[in-house]
DNA sequence: GCGTGCGGGCGCA
DNA sequence: TGCGCCCGCACGC
């Protein structure tokens, strides 16, 4: 278990691949040699071991929708996952992207759910079930066993991640907090618009639904972002600003725009986290300009306070082969890939096809969008002729992995739910481009240099049903911690000191 | 209303 | 026997 300890020094989601125990066993480690990080995004044959007096883990939290499974054992919980919700017609939102909801874990509501129509196209609701452990849903184990609670995974999601319920109840949370105090001022503000600031906001705010109804504030996906100096419109005046940053980021189910990457896990060789926010001028122009554009477009169904903002996901890895056709040099993925879809539109709308239920393939070892990466919006300016863009679109934040050493240029694109600062990065052992966007940071390229080849593994898929993945078989996590103006990023072990969760370290 | 935990019960391998 | 899954119930927020 050393090598485990070392990962949680960095505060990674680590994998528990070489614990001794299993959930089942009649004796549970009496005093575990190390108790691991919260990770609110298990994925793979994992396990950890939380303190007892962990928060999240009392709670049998994760970021996945899960549900209790009756496995006729009073002291192991099970969770099975129910997948993800998405839109029947694979719209695309404004900003580009792709909603991925939270399915409902009452089944009632779910079924509820369902009926409701996608808050964006207006289309059906599709319910993806989780499919990841042999044809049945993703199970969580966990169990309370002296001082430590364990927990164990078994499967590998299939689908995108949903909005996370630590998300989005830490939004609610806030909304709660702050409505009363800032509703009424911003109200009133918006009600004179002489005397607002924003009358010129060069059309940002133009779309921007009124406060009579603040819940339509959630069909701007990527302002509120409360990230420091990095303003969520691009408007300069501070109180426009602020007003919609605040309202937005603390809607209903708004989300804010750290939960852009409600499934901060990039499995490459699919696009990473950052790159939608590199390149320069961003940290001015706000993260993703084509929202703006689109503002138009924006439904007012307040059913939009559902939306995830992170469905990033599923477009983002749309934007991703559209602009790096993988496929073709990885046999496992391109039966999956629908890269028929590919070369038939360039209109933005008309890329959902790529996107449309890829992980139904069998065929795919690893159904791709198990964790689809964040989406570019500035990428997709770029794309805009044909479904496979030059790959130098993703340049600027490209982690250039040569003679060991990676560079990270920017980190601003990670932004996530304070809760979900982790932000862990499998590189799968494919043997891709030496281009790959890791991070973004908002200030300033930064050189990241790992040690070691720039193969990684994916853990939960070279590995068979329990067993137990070993660090040293070349699988590397990172965990990008966003926190303050400039983003962390933890990596176990094996990476440079140039990684902690101190990013002065950076 | 919904999430969550618990437990009974059923069907299948 | 183990597992997946359905269901109902109770409880808390």
């Amino acid at each position: 278990m050393p090598a485990e300890a070392g990962q949680q020094a960095d505060g990674a989601c680590s994998h528990g691949m070489t614990v001794s125990w299993d959930i089942n066993d009649p004796q549970m480690p009496r005093e575990p040699d190390h108790f691991d990080r919260f990770c609110e995004w298990p994925d793979g044959y994992v396990r950890f071991t939380y303190r007892s007096d962990e928060k999240k883990a009392q709670r049998h939290l994760s970021g996945w929708a899960m549900r209790n499974t009756n496995n006729h054992n009073g002291h192991i919980l099970k969770k099975s996952c129910l997948g993800v919700v998405l839109c029947a017609r694979d719209c695309a939102l404004p900003d580009g992207s792709r909603l991925q909801l939270r399915p409902a874990i009452c089944d009632k509501a779910r079924l509820k759910q369902q009926k409701k129509p996608c808050p964006n196209c207006h289309a059906a609701l599709e319910w993806i079930p989780c499919r990841g452990y042999s044809g049945y849903p993703v199970t969580n184990f966990w169990r309370l066993d002296g001082n430590a609670i364990f927990f164990q995974a078994k499967g590998v999601h299939d689908h995108p991640r949903p909005e996370s319920k630590s998300e989005t109840e830490a939004r609610r949370s806030a909304i709660k907090r702050q409505m009363a105090s800032f509703y009424q001022p911003q109200k009133k503000r918006i009600r004179e618009p002489e005397a607002g600031e924003n009358q010129d906001d060069g059309g940002h705010f133009s779309n921007i639904p009124s406060l009579e109804n603040p819940e339509e504030f959630d069909i701007i996906p990527d302002t509120g972002f409360p990230v420091p100096g990095q303003p969520c419109f691009s408007f300069p005046n501070s109180d426009a600003y602020k007003a919609a940053c605040d309202l937005a980021a603390f809607q209903g189910d708004i989300v804010p725009p750290f939960q852009k990457y409600p499934n901060p896990r990039i499995f490459l060789p699919r696009p990473p986290c950052s790159y939608e926010l590199a390149g320069p001028g961003y940290t001015n122009s706000g993260p993703y300009p084509t929202l703006y554009k689109e503002a138009s477009s924006i439904p007012d169904d307040t059913d939009w306070v559902h939306l995830n903002a992170l469905q990033y996901n599923i477009n983002s890895y749309g934007s991703f082969e559209r602009s790096f056709d993988f496929t073709s040099k990885q046999p496992g993925w391109k039966p999956a890939l629908g890269k028929a879809d590919l070369g038939e539109s360039t209109d933005h709308g008309q890329f959902q096809a790529v996107a449309a239920r890829p992980y139904y393939n069998p065929e795919l070892p690893c159904r791709y969008l198990t964790t689809a990466p964040p989406a570019a919006p500035a990428l997709q300016t770029v794309i805009t002729t044909t479904t496979k863009v030059s790959y130098q679109a993703y340049q600027p934040p490209a982690l250039k992995c040569c003679d060991n050493v990676r560079e990270v240029k920017s980190l601003s694109g990670c932004n996530y739910d304070s809760e979900n600062t982790q932000m862990s990065i499998y590189l799968e052992d494919l043997d891709l481009p030496a281009t790959v966007a890791m991070a973004a940071s908002p200030t300033a390229s930064l050189p990241l240099k790992i040690p070691g080849d720039c193969q990684a593994i994916r853990h939960t898929l070279p590995f068979p049903q329990d067993s137990a993945p070993s660090w040293t078989d070349g699988a590397e996590t990172w965990d990008v911690c966003p926190s303050g103006p400039g983003s962390t990023i933890g990596y176990s072990e094996r990476i440079s000191p140039f990684f902690s969760y101190d990013h002065e370290d950076f």
